[in-house]
Order: C-alpha cells, then structure tokens, then sequence
DNA sequence: ACAAAAAACCGATTGCCGATCGGTGTTTTG
DNA sequence: CAAAACACCGATCGGCAATCGGTTTTTTGT
C-alpha cells in the first residue's frame, strides 16, 4: 500500500474525464478536444498526460511512435484513491474517523442516496460473505 | 456551499492532532510541545495557526493579548470536508460516483466496519424521518 | 531515399502554497 | 519603566501543476 499523496491539477482532471468520456486518445486528439476552448498548447496536453502516466492513473501503449493514453483505473476508483490520500494522513483516520466522515456526507444526503447506499453495504456483505464461505 | 479547495500540509495536520488531543492552547504551548522535536521556531507555530484560522479550522480567542485557539471542527468534520475537497472537482461525482468511491472503500473495510457502516445509516435515516414527520 | 510532418523528449519559467524565519512594533507585567 | 511575551509583516525556500518552445527521433508521402 502507501499510494502516497495523489494532487490533481484541474488540467489533469479534465484530462482523465475526457479519456472516461472519449475512451482512448493520444495527445493530439486531446489536445484538439481540451485544449482548443482552453488555448493551450499541445506540449502543455503532453506534458500533462505524462504526468498522469507517472502517477498511474493513466496507461500508455506506444501505437507506431505515438502514445495512446487510455485510463488505468475507473473514475469510481480513482474517486476512492483520492478519499484514501485525504484522509491517509489522519492518525485516527481508519475506522472511527472514516465512519464519521463519511456520516457527514451522509447527513446532507437525500433519503434515496441512503437507500441507495443502504443497498451498497449490503451487496458488499453479501459478497464478502460468498469470498469468504463455501 | 462550496468550500473550495481545502489543502492541509504536514504542520498543520500536526498542529489540529494537537488541538483536538490536548484541548485549547496558545501558539507558546503549542510550540513547547510541537515544535521542540522538530526544531522549529516559535513564529513558524504562529503562522501555521494562523493559517489554519483563515481556513476556517480554528478559532481564536484573545485573551489578554494573546490568541488562544480552539479547533473549530471536530476531526471527523474536517475529515468530512476533506473528502468533500477531495471529490467535489469531479464532474459525475455526485450520486453514484461518490457511492462507488465509498463503496470501493468500503471493500477494504473488515466487516466490522461494514456494520458500523449500515448502523451509522440507519440512525441516519431516523433522524430524517423523525425531522420531516410529526 | 529524402524531405516534411508528427511526436516524444528536455529544460526553463511562472504561479501558488506550505514551511520557515527574523525583525518590528505593541501589550503585559514585575 | 524595562523586560518579556506576542502579534504582525515581509521575505525566502521548496515542491508541484501549468505552460511553453526548442531539439531530436520517428513516420510517411512523393
């Protein structure tokens, strides 16, 4: 373990939506896509997709001389890294503080996210149950 | 809402620790027992208060003419805003994302935990109901 | 095969922020 | 009143994302 801090940028955000949204694409389609609105030039695309790469959250296959970056985890997982790297650095974090943070989420969520997330919990017993017994 | 972006560095998550254990103290004490491990000045124990005053975690009181801080929030509050940070700059993060995100944390929780999960929403729930209804 | 085009690669700059400090006032207090 | 305790101010440093242009390497069209 010990994924360590995980900082995104805004750019690098933006970037790992557009490849949740667009699937795979190399930098210059990106930059074609983000960078036009935003008028940044596409070394500044690159660098960024590169940076990501570093960090793990995006992988790279190298289609003739070009990368094609497609994202190394879901945004579902990625959202679960980021929660770990917030909270990793709270002593008391596991467990306890956990729970506690997530209840403040959940006190400004609406009924049918608790039903939602009621849900959720019991699908995670169940199949933690199956893993575990016969 | 939207409380921004919310960046903790290593001092100040040492220094709210610090609150939240030993209660409310001013920037001397604080020092006296932060800083003397960690060779730092005074004045850098003050500013890193302050710091945590302008974001909001902190309050201060001037008694006499010294500050004595208080943390503002409980740990699982700043933890609650820290994922809140964490989350909030993710466009599809709202409702199933951040489900998802807890849920995938939730895997690597012990069934404990899943529990005290399901408890905690449960008391939740009731609190809604008994708020809304008569 | 060669020149032009397309990328990767490299290094530099900028801006923001936490950490860190010392100096300068201002208020307490002995 | 003088010394001590503090707040307050400004400055520096280091790390990191964003940003870019120039150089090198690889493709590719003719």
């Amino acid at each position: 373990m010990a994924k360590a801090d995980l900082n995104l940028g805004d750019l690098e955000i933006a970037a790992l939506e557009a490849l949740w949204a667009w699937g795979e694409t190399d930098a210059r389609s990106m930059h074609a896509r983000l960078g036009k609105d935003r008028g940044i030039s596409l070394s500044t695309v690159q660098s960024t997709l590169e940076r990501l790469y570093r960090k793990g959250l995006l992988t790279r296959e190298k289609i003739s001389h070009a990368y094609i970056y497609a994202p190394a985890a879901s945004r579902e997982t990625v959202m679960a890294r980021l929660v770990d790297a917030a909270l990793q650095r709270f002593g008391g974090g596991r467990g306890e503080g956990l729970m506690a943070a997530f209840a403040g989420y959940a006190a400004a969520a609406d009924e049918k996210t608790l039903d939602d997330l009621e849900q959720l919990i019991a699908t995670r017993k169940a199949e933690m149950k199956g893993r575990k017994g016969p």
